[in-house]
Order: C-alpha cells, then structure tokens, then sequence
DNA sequence: AATTATTAGTTATGAGAGATAACAATTATG
DNA sequence: CATAATTGTTATCTCTCATAACTAATAATT
C-alpha cells in the first residue's frame, strides 16, 4: 500500500505531451471492411428507430410485427415468426404484447384450431399509420437527401447481400 | 435453423386453399425503407462472421478488439472501449479474456498508473493475421464478386449515414 | 501539503433479447 | 385407434449491454 510518500509527479509535460500523442484511435483496417461500416451505420439507424418508435409504445420488433400483420390480415404466428427470423416460443411475448394494447387479435382459424389468424384492430390501423409515418421522417432523417438512385443502388446490394445465403439455386 | 417444411399438402380442400392463398408474408411495406434491409443484410453478414471467427475462438467484438489493438499499439482501455463503442465496464471481460489468451498484455503506463497500455503479444498479432485473412474469405463469400464501384458507393452511404448522427454544429 | 474533484479500471447487479427443450392441444397419417 | 407432426405456449438458460458503486491514481484547488 504505501510506498514511500516520493513520489513528486515530475512528470506533468510528459503526460500532457502523451494525451496530445494519441487523442484519436484508428481504425483504418476494419474500415477497409464493408460489415464494419454497415455495423456502424446500422446501430445508428437502430438507435434512432428506437427513438422514433418510443412515442408510440412501439420497438423495433413489435413495429415490423404490426406492419407485417396489417399488410398480411389473418397470417398465423408460425408465419410471423418465419418472417420476422424469430423463434415462435420469442414472437409470444410479442404477440402478447400487440395483444394487451388491443392493436391485434388472436382469432381462431375454422380449418385449424390450433393456430391464430392474427388480425389487425381498428386501433392498430390508426397506430400502423402513425407508426409509418413516424419512421418515414426517421429515414428521411437518416438518408438526408441521399440521391433515390444511391437508395436504390444500397438497397440492390442489402438484398445481394441477403440473397446470398438463401441456397444455392439462383433466382431471378 | 429455420426449417419450413414444404411437406404434402394433401389436406382437405379448405385448408389447401388457404395455404395456396397466403403461402408467404409480404414484406412490401417494410421493403420500403432501407433501414429494413440494413437489418436484414446486417443479420446474414453477423451470422457468417461469427461462424468464421468461432475456429479462432473469436467474436465479433473480441475480433475488433484485437484488430485495434494491433493497430494502435499501447492505447488504453478507454480509448479502445470509446472506439468500439462500448462502456469501459463491458470492456473489462473482452480485454479480460484476451488477455488470458496471452494474445494482449496489460503493461502499466508509467506516467499514469492508473491506466493499462494494450499490447498485443506475438500470439496475438499471429491471430491477428490468420483473422483478417479469415473475414477478408467471408466479405468475399458475402460480396460475392460484387463491383468494387458498387462496395464503394455503399460504403459512401453507411459512411454517411453514420456521420449524420454526429452532431451536426461543427463548421468543417 | 491537504482537501477535493476527476479519471482509469474494476466489480456486482439487473434488464433485455435470443435460443432451446419440454409441454398440451390439435391435426395428419397409418 | 396409435403414432407422428404441427401450433402455440411455458420455462429455462445464455449472452449482451447498461448502470451504479467501488478502489486506486492523478489533477485541481485551497
């Protein structure tokens, strides 16, 4: 514990010389990788998603969850699940979730009474639309006036990059 | 790990006729913004990635770590937690467990010694190349001979995108 | 020099998302 | 009817991340 009470910092101008040395890390090599840059990128873009979707009471998931759900009235949580790349025993909670704010409804499917025909409410209609217009100004915000065709031309190679590892058997 | 059984779909007709009337989900809504396929493309890149550092005994964020270490020899635990964007108390394991690995060392600075100059040992930046030239292989695989104009013009955007978040009152 | 404030690293704890296994209810198959 | 497969569910476990409190050392102030 106490060695012997010398120690006088004379070394002042050195750890000032030292802190103007290295003020900035680089980071040139992982730059030179294009999931580096869509890693950062995308943390940006999911922190000010969940930003955006606070307001309405709405994550990320359970945004994508009703918009899928009002785009498609009557699909099963198997199929949202599939979509959604979630576990079912995770989408749940979700559902459960959309459920308790009385945006969804379960409903029995006649032709098979073990699933649920997920279905828009009146009231996650209206929220869908608040929510789609929320996240439009988030995009917009995020984008800043990026040219369409640079839009286009990231959004063609997102969907490579995806496409890629669905199989091997090309598509159109 | 998400297995959609195709199957046979000899069932009664009603029920064929449902499965024919949404076999999938659409996405159109969602496709919409490109934020939805950042994630999507985000999540197939992060799979690979895990799955090409796992026979080094890497993660993505270990990976980083050591990437920087290598990179900027002797920079501290908070500069590196700062460049990787996480809390210096979640850095402590990940330097924890490169260390153990003796692929780093912790060396006291002497003109502050309260800090850790990052090092990384011989060990250390052999991984270091054996990983990069493992992620060079997976970029490959995710690009998938993709134009090198196209990567460029998507890096410009993530660049981008990123750089809209930093604060915007500085007058460069 | 002594006191106070700040910084670097650490520890402990808890929230959150995600994966997995086991289960009941229903349907399909033989 | 017996068996297998599917849908939704519950429980559990892991992993990541955020927060607060703590120790040690330095900087700033008196």
């Amino acid at each position: 514990m106490s060695r012997t009470g010398a120690g006088k910092p004379t070394a002042n101008i050195a750890a000032v010389a030292q802190r103007e040395e290295s003020p900035q890390v680089s980071d040139a090599t992982l730059c030179g990788f294009i999931g580096y840059h869509m890693k950062r990128a995308f943390n940006v873009v999911q922190a000010d998603l969940n930003q955006t979707l606070k307001p309405l009471g709405l994550r990320m998931v359970t945004y994508s969850a009703l918009v899928l759900i009002v785009d498609n009235p009557g699909l099963r949580q198997s199929q949202l699940a599939a979509a959604l790349d979630v576990e079912r025993a995770n989408l749940v909670v979700i559902v459960d979730e959309l459920e308790r704010r009385d945006l969804i409804s379960r409903d029995r499917v006649p032709s098979d009474r073990r699933a649920y025909a997920l279905n828009p409410t009146p009231a996650g209609q209206h929220l869908y639309e608040r929510a789609l217009e929320a996240v439009r100004g988030h995009e917009a915000r995020m984008l800043n006036g990026m040219e369409e065709e640079t839009k286009q031309a990231v959004i063609r190679a997102m969907s490579r990059i995806r496409r890629g590892s669905e199989g091997g058997s090309r598509g159109g």
